[in-house]
Parts: C-alpha cells; structure tokens; sequence
DNA sequence: CTGAAAGCGCTTACAG
DNA sequence: CTGAAAGCGCTTACAG
C-alpha cells in the first residue's frame, strides 16, 4: 500500500531519478524513447506525483482557498459553487472554508490556509471587521475579498475586491418601489455591524429622500441575516397598525421570513403589501415565491473574484489595488405591484 | 515576503532547527525557558509552519478530499455543507471538488485528490458509473460513498458507503400515499441511470403491490433530475387526460418543476392533486412551497459519512467494509391531502 | 536537555 | 541526452 515513488520507477527503468522527472514534467532534453519507456511504466505501475513535494520546491500548490463567513447563507453557497467552476477552468483546484455563523474565527481559517500553503486566498464577508484581517493577510498572500462592503470612494483602505455597488443597489430599490407609486414604505432588517447593510441603506435613504419617499427602517439587532430574523421582525411589524404600502427586506431571506409572516396574518403579498429583495438567491425564482428582488449576479461576482485573484497570484507586486464594482440588476417578478395609475407607464 | 522558516528561527535564537521543531510540536524533551524563548519569537517573526514539508514526513494531511458529482444540485450543495462543518469538528480539512453535471471526469478528481496527498475521500454520487472508480481506488486511501445506490443486501461489492434507505424510502411514500387513500398515483422522473432511483422506485412499487394500489411510471430520459426536467415531465404528463390522485417525485427538485407545471394548467395542489417529493432539500420548506417530502436527512448522512471516513484513515486494515444505511423520514407538509374520511384517522 | 545527520519525494542548476 | 548533488522545510532516530 506504499506509493511508488520516483525513485523506484528509476530504479526499474534504470535511469536516474532526473530523467524520470525530466520524462514526467516533458522536458525537452530528453531521448524521446527513454521518455516513452518511462511513462508507461509510471502507467503501469500507478505512479502518481506528489504534489506536497512538488509545491515543496516550486513553492505554489494551484490551490486557491476560499473563505466563507457562513456558507449556510444561500448566497454564499452559490457563491462557492461558482467559483470552484472558474477556478477549475483556470487550473485551480479550490480548499473551502467556512467559518460559523457569527463567529468570529476567521483568523484561524486564514493560517490554516497559509500554512497549506495556497497561492491565493477569496474572502467573502459581509462583517465589516474582516477589513482589518484582509489589510494584515495581504502582504503575506494574495487575497481578495468578495462582496466587499466599505464605501468604495471614501475608503483610503488599499484592498483587492470584487463587490456588488451596494448603494447603486439601494438606489435602485428606492427608485422603482417609487416608479410603482409608493411613496411610504418600511426597510425591513438592516444590520449594524455589515457595511453591505450600511451602503444599501445609505443609497436607498439617499434616493428616496431626492424622490419624497417617506421611508421607516426596521433594525435588525441580530448579527446575521436569516429568514428566521426576518420573520420575527416582520410579525413585530405587521402587529402593530401601519401605512406603509411596500417593504424593502435587507435580503432575500430575510424576505422570505417577511413572506411567511405576512401569510400568517393574512396580509396578502403584493395585493396590500408589495415586497422587494436583496441578493437574487435561487429560492427567489421558485414558483409561489417569485420574488422581485435586486440580483447580486452571483457568477460574475464568482469570475471577476477568480480571475483577478489568479491575475494577483502571477504577477503581484503587491503594490496595485483593484476595486471592481457590479452593478446589480432588479429582477422583475411578482411581489411588487403598481398602486397607481400613472406609474404604469413607467415601467 | 519570503517566508520565514524554522532556520531562521534557529538562527536568530541560536539554536539547532531541531530544537526550534521541539518547541513548535511541544515535546517533552526541551528546557521549558528555551521554549518559551522561541515560541515568543515565532510569534514576533510571524512564522507558520510550512504543512506541506510536514506532511511530506507525517505522510499525512489532515484533509479529506470531497468529491460531488454535482454541487449545483441543492442536495449535494447542503451535504458539502454539513460535511465541511463535521469535519472541521474533528480536526479535518476539507478539500472540495465538483464534477459538472452529467460529466464523468470523477476519475480524474481522484487522482487530483490522490496526489494532492488527502488523507481519505468522500464520493457523492447517485450515477452507478461510481461504483467501479470506487473499487479501484479504495485500495489507495480510504474512501467512502455517500448516497450508495446499489441493493444493499444484494451486493458483494466490498465498499464502504453510508447511505439513505431508498427501498424503504419508496415504501414509505406508497404506504403513506395508500393511507392517505389514494389508490392511483404517477411516479414521475424515474431514472435509469441511477441506481438510487431504481431502489426508490421497487419499494414504491413492491409496497404498492401489496396494497392493491396503481401505479405508473413516468421516466426520465435526461441523465439528471433538475426542476427543468421536472417540468416538461409534468407538462406532458397533465397534458392528456389522467385519473391518477396522487404524484410520487423522484426528487424535491422535479417536485418543484411539477408544482410549477401545475401552477400553469391550473390544477391545485393539494386539492385537485397531491404531491409527494423525496429529499427534503432546503426549498421544500419554503413558505408557499411546503413541499410533503421523504427526508434524506442530510446531517445525519454527512456526519455519519464523515466519522466513517476518519476512522478508516486511523485505522483502515482494508479488510472490512461498513455499509451504513440511515432510515429516511416523512416531513408532513401542505402538498398531501386525504380523499377519502377513514383515511383521516390513519393520521 | 541539545544537536548533527538522514530523509520525506521531488526539482533544478551544474557537469559531463 | 544523462546523472550526481544540493536543496525545498520540516521531523525523527541517534548520539551526546
């Protein structure tokens, strides 16, 4: 059950270990024929390299290792799903990670991976405090964080990221919840702690403030976005009388957790309440639910995250930063409904 | 931005590398202030021991290679998940691959895996074209499938597998179905190509059997279950006139393109029509969906996978195979009514 | 308690 | 075209 090694096709070919290497890594200072007896030996006898060995001395391992802060968020499990297919194209395998839900390990995920060895590190967090790790990790590996959340102009920060506009996002909601007539509406689940929150808050705020939007934020004091949260804060919500004709939920899951609250008390989605999302996950094309919502795009996000990383790995100097911004799409579907007449042409 | 290894430890400390290794491993033969001494000043340097070089001696890893044939499918994905949490518990990495759907290069993760020197795999994998792979390379390292598919009692293949009972799983949907008192139902999706779908299908169809209750079957001629193929099924299905009362899914996933069809050609479920799925993915859940579903019980599997696999890496003599067969569940949801007023008692 | 030496499986100048 | 030797960063007998 011993592996053969390179030294004991040697020995059977009766070359040195050199030529062994030479014929496995086709290097061109070799006799043809002598490379062709070697190779169907290591065929033969199930040869296989190591690769700890190789990276030993090469010192890069085409690994690329990906952290995720909670990849029990739907989000970020396409997220993953995306990026182990591009960096398979690419020639990199992918080491996952992935932290608990709030807790605050990331560090040690982060020496985990460097002491593997990885050429690059993808982080994907919406916490803000992830911000000061990626400063300090950076000068020690490639990195590059996704779904990046400081305010991309007003930050000094010098970070490789790949992230949804967030607060173009936030805009966005604001403007077509406009569009469709509603002029008070509720903002359903903002957290503290995540500048992804803070941006699309801010944009949202901003837009509707330019348009006479009236709109109410709801804080969510939970340290995570699950639909769970989202219900509860609905059912708080919806217990208490209010006006507002539409709701913008801080995720689609939280979104999700509005829908069933809103189903338990009756409240009939989009006929007396119009509902918008944030991230486009899978659950929200599902029939019944036909969530309108703000897409995030996961596999650009996924793409544009893996190629600059691998563009980082050959050449960094360490010494360029790239902020890469998506513009997210509003993904018409059918929780939201006109309230006027005259909004109609808008659309 | 080179590393900094144990040489330079040793140097600055002055001392040899093999003092600095006894330090950094805390054996017990070393003067407890000397190691103090370097411990301080591996932190202060910032050094992180190089696992490669060590695993290249210790010829061990601590990381488990996964395999999913398909991650894109929301049962695998949810496995990955449980499996990376289990593991992380117990002290494991875990290094994940994923095929394409419906691609067969598994052979080809392996031996990637393989060389990437992991200290045991996990296969998941409904395609019976897995069970040769598995054969061959077990004799490698230790592998274990997850979701077998093959008749258990039937077999002599020599393979270590946990897996869901999907005989008694098909069974359990026909009796519940029977009291229910449905007496003509469709199974829809049916694969050939799976050995899980086939196992499903005979305890559906044998547990029929013996209750004088109808069934048609419905294949699926794609080479995957999505809800797209779920769909189109259904369509032609509902399409022509049928009397059945009752829909058995091959899967959640073909449930939901089901439940969509219908949607479309206005038939109700559950009043017009019940639906039963299998797997219990995370969607069944839903608000709106509510899927009545036979659960898979992914954590179970995924831990039960996972404990199985670390002990055959501790202690793997290659002589015994477990086969591990959990019993699945039903989850009660909206999409199954009673027809008929006994049956109501059976509940 | 400490260190010199050999070695894990490979690659890569260097000399022939 | 081929091979002996050094070395990647570590660990582990073995001798002191």
């Amino acid at each position: 059950m011993r592996r053969v090694t390179i030294k004991d096709i040697a020995r059977m070919a009766g070359v040195s270990v050199t030529t062994v290497s030479r014929a496995l890594n086709d290097a061109p200072e070799i006799n043809p024929e002598t490379r062709e007896r070697i190779l169907e030996l290591c065929r033969k006898e199930g040869y296989r390299t190591n690769l700890l060995a190789r990276s030993l001395i090469s010192s890069h391992t085409n690994v690329i290792g990906v952290i995720l802060s909670d990849i029990s968020a739907p989000f970020h499990a396409a997220l993953a799903l995306h990026i182990e297919t591009c960096a398979a194209q690419l020639g990199y395998q992918v080491m996952l990670c992935s932290g608990q839900p709030g807790s605050d390990r990331i560090d040690q995920l982060f020496e985990f991976l460097l002491s593997q060895g990885v050429d690059g590190i993808l982080l994907a967090s919406a916490s803000n405090s992830a911000l000061p790790l990626l400063e300090h990790y950076q000068s020690a590996v490639p990195t590059v964080l996704i779904g990046a959340a400081f305010p991309p102009i007003a930050s000094s920060k010098r970070i490789n990221s790949v992230c949804t506009d967030n607060y173009v996002g936030g805009q966005m909601a604001a403007r077509y919840l406009h569009g469709l007539g509603h002029r008070k509406v509720a903002y359903l689940g903002v957290r503290q702690g995540s500048d992804t929150h803070q941006l699309r808050h801010q944009g949202f705020l901003d837009a509707a403030a330019e348009l006479d939007m009236t709109v109410d934020t709801v804080w969510n004091p939970a340290n995570h976005s699950t639909s769970e949260s989202g219900y509860q804060l609905a059912r708080n919500f919806f217990l208490q009388p209010f006006s507002h004709t539409a709701v913008f939920a801080a995720s689609d899951l939280m979104a999700l957790g509005i829908m069933q609250a809103a189903d338990e008390l009756g409240i009939a989605i989009p006929d007396q309440l119009s509902l918008l999302g944030f991230d486009n996950i899978d659950y929200a094309a599902l029939p019944k639910i036909r969530l309108t919502t703000i897409s995030q795009r996961t596999e650009a996000l996924a793409a544009a995250s893996v190629r600059l990383l691998t563009e980082l790995i050959r050449q960094s100097d360490g010494t360029e930063f790239t902020q890469f911004l998506l513009t997210p799409e509003l993904i018409q579907r059918d929780t939201c409904r006109s309230i006027c007449a005259e909004s109609q042409e808008h659309l």
